[in-house]
RNA sequence: GCUCCGGUAGCUCAGCGGAUAGAGCAGCUGCCUUCUAAGCAGUUGGUCGUGGGUUCAAUUCCCGCCCGGGGUACCA
């Protein structure tokens, strides 16, 4: 980053030798507020403390180091606040003139090798906009931590077995008509998703039946009497039957799961996700047994009266069951298992977990029952919680038929993105180019989109209003480079080196460069917090003050001397590669021209 | 009840100890014979849920209260 400040933090630790800097301690700067004289704001306030005298020394301080230092060309000081404005040369100098640099300096010193898990969908139905933002935030979370210099292990757990499986299957016995996805010219997780619909129907109908010929049942809950229903009953016997291997109830399972995951694979296309490794729970659910066992000979667990085995996790979390009387395992049994096995393919330094916020508590007690098991790297396992995405309407819900599904969604966007490129520069591009371009405009509005909001927040989707490709989105981003490399294909790709930055004096272009000095920080931020939206506001933030420059400064008009043009391409080059750098961290691609 | 998350402009959201609280959308006003108007400029709009406390400094941290959502399973 900027010379200046290494130069002031050497300074004042030699002017202030009482000073208790941490090591690596280094003043930072940050930007200026518009309104006040000066590009940089160095806050003495905060490491007054530090170098150990009053705000207003340490200000005094900066402001006569940094008046007699080279690269700067004015210094105010406002309370404790010192505002720097640096010498063009040296502001692009430390900046834009140095993407390699700017670049490198956004990579960890200590890289470690994260495995990260997300998208664990079910296969009893399409993926909707709630899975999206998942396989977004595991996706853009995963390219970012390789981004800044981790390796990245990605994998899947697939949701292939248990209950809401069979329910498909026995609606397809029953009403399928022996259909297949190319018989009906349907996408195989849609068809099977239709089964499950027509299931729940069944179900619904039967409940109803029931409940009007026995008017002590009235009351009961769904679940309550979900196996007093002949369909409920066939379901749970065919739970039964699978999990005895009964053969006929296997074909039909990998038959329908394999409509599925080809369907799944395709969604995944599309987003362009690639897991280095999808577990299937239908060979992991019962992993967790045998560490049951190893705890409760290691006395973390302890098995109760009635025969199950427990584990007494403190006041705070109480006491978890692990394997019910009856032998079996339950939910978190399961993952304690996939957890181990995880570990025991890949020894990551630390595991995240993408998954849905209603699950904080379980991931307390996962990580609570591993520390008592006595894994050392129990500490170093994050749950990555986000919230739901609501409808105007309300939650989404597959029952109720209120989910936004996400072929769909993308299909939808793709058109409306196609019919914008159409209304513009259509001359001589054909169709199937004009397609792609629809589709990574389409894709990069709806993943920025996700982006931008803090994981953790439930976001409201309104279709009518949060489909869009104007104002703050990814096509705005995306429309910035597509600028740029108009201007450098009307150039014909010019060769900028040996450019003079120092001749670019707007306010347009040094904002550029201020702009571009935060790159690293944001990246590290965005790491340390496991959260891209930061990025998200900064490359909008790139691309507008790129749009300001764009407005004001020409480059190829006549009138434009050719070194100044040369180091306004120069300039313009090097925003292309920061704003497509941010773009591909977030997994988002960017088209030639729009 | 306990617990977690949220309450900031009409709407959707940033900011999470620092200088006069921001953006986009919506509304209003301008700018396309000039490198792509998916753009730019201007403007309207706020007792940052509320009452205390800590601090040189609080939207930001602590405590109480109110409102909304999640969790509180031997479901996943």
């Amino acid at each position: 980053m900027f010379k200046f400040l290494d130069d002031l933090t050497s300074g004042l630790l030699q002017k202030f030798p009482a000073a208790a800097a941490p090591a690596g301690w280094r003043v930072s700067a940050e930007r200026c507020p518009e309104n006040m004289a000066g590009e940089l704001t160095v806050n003495a306030f905060k490491f007054a403390r530090i170098i150990k005298v009053a705000p207003d020394q340490a200000a005094a301080a900066t402001a006569e180091i940094l008046a007699a230092h080279p690269d700067v060309a004015a210094v105010e000081t406002v309370k404790a606040f010192v505002n720097v404005t640096l010498k063009s040369g040296a502001l692009f100098r430390d900046t834009l003139s140095d993407v390699p640099g700017l670049f490198a300096a956004g990579r960890t010193a200590s890289p470690r090798r994260y495995l990260i898990e997300y998208s664990a969908p079910n296969t009893n139905k399409p993926q909707h906009l709630g899975h999206v933002r998942n396989n977004t935030l595991g996706m853009s979370v995963a390219s970012m931590l390789k981004r800044v210099g981790n390796e990245v292990i990605q994998v899947n757990l697939v949701n292939d077995r248990g209950i809401h499986i069979c329910k498909s299957m026995i609606a397809y016995q029953r009403f399928g008509n022996a259909v297949t996805p190319e018989s009906v010219g349907k996408k195989g997780d849609h068809l099977v998703g239709d089964f499950y619909v027509k299931y729940n129907a069944a179900l619904s109908e039967e409940l109803a039946e029931m409940r009007a010929g026995h008017p002590e049942w009235t009351e009961k809950s769904d679940e309550e009497l979900f196996l007093e229903t002949g369909i409920g009953r066939a379901a749970q016997q065919m739970l039964q039957d699978w999990e005895a291997g009964k053969p006929e109830v296997i074909e039909l399972w990998k038959m329908m799961n394999g409509w599925v995951f080809d369907g799944f694979a395709e969604t995944y296309r599309t987003m362009g996700i690639e897991f280095d490794r999808t577990y299937l729970e239908s060979q992991t659910y019962l992993l967790g047994k045998d560490i049951v066992k190893q705890g409760l000979d290691s006395g973390a667990f302890t098995r109760r009266d009635d025969g199950a085995v427990v584990c007494d996790l403190g006041p705070k979390l109480g006491v978890k069951v692990l394997l019910r009387a009856d032998g079996t395992s339950v939910y978190i049994t399961q993952d304690l298992g996939t957890t181990l096995k995880k570990y025991a393919d890949y020894q990551p330094d630390s595991m995240i977990w993408v998954v849905g916020d209603e699950q904080i508590w379980h991931f307390q007690v996962l990580f609570a029952l591993l520390k008592k098991l006595g894994c050392a790297w129990a500490d170093k396992l994050h749950h990555l919680a986000y919230g739901m995405v609501n409808l105007p309407t309300g939650r989404m819900k597959s029952r109720e038929g209120t989910v936004v599904d996400a072929d769909n969604l993308f299909e939808e966007m793709t058109e409306l993105a196609l019919a914008a490129c159409r209304e513009r520069n259509t001359d001589g591009i054909a169709d199937d180019e004009l397609l792609a371009r629809a589709r990574v405009i389409a894709m990069g509005a709806l993943k920025f989109m996700l982006l931008k909001f803090n994981p953790k927040t439930t976001i409201m989707f309104d279709p009518a209003a949060s489909i869009r490709f104007e104002g703050d989105t990814g096509p705005y981003v995306q429309y910035a480079c597509a600028r740029i490399g108009s201007i450098l294909r009307k150039a014909g790709d010019p060769d900028t080196s040996g450019a003079d930055w120092s001749l670019l004096e707007t306010a347009e272009e040094k904002n550029l460069a201020l702009w571009a000095a935060f790159y690293s920080a944001v990246l590290e931020q965005a790491a340390e917090r496991l959260d891209c939206s930061g990025l998200v506001e900064y490359l909008l933030n790139v691309a507008k003050a790129f749009n300001q420059f764009y407005r004001e400064c020409p480059v190829l008009s006549d009138g434009v001397p050719p070194e100044l043009r040369k180091a306004r391409l120069a300039l313009a080059k090097s925003v292309r590669a920061l704003l497509e750098d941010g773009l591909h961290t977030l997994t988002i691609d960017v088209p030639d021209a729009m």
